[in-house]
DNA sequence: TATGAAAAGCCGGTAAC
DNA sequence: GTTACCGGCTTTTCATA
């Protein structure tokens, strides 16, 4: 893993769709050689996964709520189940296990107020572990990405 | 924009690889018939980008932080400032400008301690407008992902 | 020996019908 | 939605450090 390597994970993590043409240009390496690099780093994990970025306002999900979930019980079985109902949850973009004033932080995505509440009332009111939860309902997208380079 | 378009957006978002062929595999539509679809989601917008998931644990950028920052002064000016230097911190993932007790969420991702240290002090504290800040440490990234479908 | 460059075959994408 | 054409990707081979 080296300088090109780099290079070429920053540009992808940017534009999937570029050529390894594109991408040979940009880093001064042959197209060939790029597609050697961009199969190892598939393989390596270095490059988990490509996927398409959706526009939550074209579809008509362009509420966003940020959650802090404060739970009863934190024992490991509790924290289990809870996050493994986060992860199967439709409207649940992120969900981190964090320290602090919440035990969970969650990014929600909904269509608008009706669906966030019927989705506070499936998994936080009923039979749930939920001690509190806060809502920071998002005024501004300001930046959103997954970038780490 | 129908059925066909939906269930050709919620397998990009979750694998932008997929080939024409597998899209159309799987939606009982031809390969030609599916690149049609595809271009004009691209040039709608409904398809924002394509970009590639890279892995925070094996590039070394594995801490994420989630802060909540509040502000000294709440103008329009202030404000736009603020936003216009998240989105170009590169430490900053994610930004939104939200209701509630903190004025901005921030999802941070950086190597370590230390750098985060380094972040809160030239964008908290040196000449900045922030009047208080609080920081959660992640210590599970249990779900992470733009999905909206 | 390992890494990048060059050439040929193949697969997927684009455009006309 | 199908067919034909074109371009990019993969693989092999070759050169080089």
């Amino acid at each position: 893993m080296d300088d090109k390597d780099f290079e070429i994970l920053k540009l992808m993590q940017a534009n999937a769709q570029l050529t390894a043409e594109a991408l040979g240009y940009e880093i001064g390496l042959s197209a060939p050689a790029v597609q050697k690099r961009l199969k190892k780093l598939r393989e390596t994990g270095a490059i988990e996964k490509e996927i398409a970025v959706l526009s939550p306002t074209k579809l008509g999900r362009d509420m966003t709520v940020i959650v802090g979930v404060v739970l009863e019980r934190e024992s490991r079985m509790h924290l289990d189940l809870f996050k493994r109902r986060m992860r199967q949850a439709r409207e649940v973009q992120q969900c981190y296990y964090a320290t602090g004033e919440a035990d969970f932080i969650l990014v929600v995505a909904v269509s608008d107020i009706k669906e966030y509440e019927a989705f506070t009332q499936e998994y936080f009111f009923d039979e749930s572990n939920v001690s509190r939860f806060t809502s920071s309902v998002v005024m501004d997208r300001v930046k959103v990405s997954l970038d780490i380079l």
